[in-house]
DNA sequence: TATGAAAGGTTGGCCGC
DNA sequence: GCGGCCAACCTTTCATA
């Protein structure tokens, strides 16, 4: 494996990070614009970021509330005691309405966001994960609303 | 405010959305190629799709666990019974911690995403939002992993 | 929607600090 | 090592059909 060693952020990698947040799709040059330099430089700073897995990976904020899954949902899962942790984070493996698997410290084991059609569709991923082996327990939540914020590095 | 009405989004929107999801930098050609359309077709889709809302935006999908705030965590909260959705979706606002307000149908009241410095940080930001007024009650939960799935829309 | 041409963005080489 | 500059190439964008 590739020695990613000392990954030195420095303040204008982190510059850069904060507008690739606010806009995946802004060009080298709006982007050196608004940090001081060269769009080349801001290419070179860019691909290390990504060679590094700093950035993972740029995607489209979809309104999934005007698509085919408006339903969001939260559910609790609790397991047996002989799962190991890297198993819980497993579990959303394969299932598309899983949209994030978080593995906790402390009760509940894991928490998983789901993203659903309706109530129907929720009972079916519910009891697929249920029926995951070594899943002990569940608790549903529904989600009313979602505001998530673009994640401001600056502060 | 303009009627952007019918958002008639029909699979060849569907697979150009899959796409940004999966890279939000592919250019329109790529995109083009991958769902049989000129690069301007794409182009002219995108617009639509962003003007009506369905795209909200473009983010970098960056590994936090290696910059400044690797820490995770997931609180609930318990209103008082006078505090209205809005204003418990709202409470995020200005915390620039808050990754995310998911307001719940049932209990808790809402479930705050949090990405703070350490526990330090973690416990300032806690009572930041226990001090809001209204918070009738917390109860914080830290993330061992985090597992996010790429949001396919296809199947 | 496609085409084609002008404008603008990307990218690799080379040089200087 | 890192940034600037330049030039070739590719992409975007707009007119037009």
């Amino acid at each position: 494996m590739k020695r990613s060693d000392e990954a030195p952020v420095d303040s204008i990698d982190r510059a850069i990070l904060d507008r690739l947040t606010v806009d995946a799709r802004a060009t080298f040059g709006q982007i050196g614009a608004a940090v001081g330099l060269s769009a080349p430089a801001v290419k070179r700073r860019i691909d290390k970021l990504e060679e590094t897995g700093i950035i993972r990976g740029y995607t489209a904020v979809v309104d999934h509330s005007r698509l085919d899954r408006p339903l969001e949902a939260f559910t609790e899962l609790r397991f047996t005691g002989d799962a190991r942790v890297d198993e819980i984070a497993a579990i959303g493996e394969g299932i598309p309405e899983v949209e994030a698997v978080f593995t906790m410290a402390g009760d509940p084991d894991a928490l998983v966001w789901l993203r659903v059609r309706d109530v129907r569709d929720l009972k079916r991923v519910v009891d697929r994960l249920r029926g995951s082996g070594q899943v002990a327990g569940t608790k549903t939540m529904m989600v009313l609303g979602a505001t998530t914020f673009p994640s401001t590095l600056s502060p």
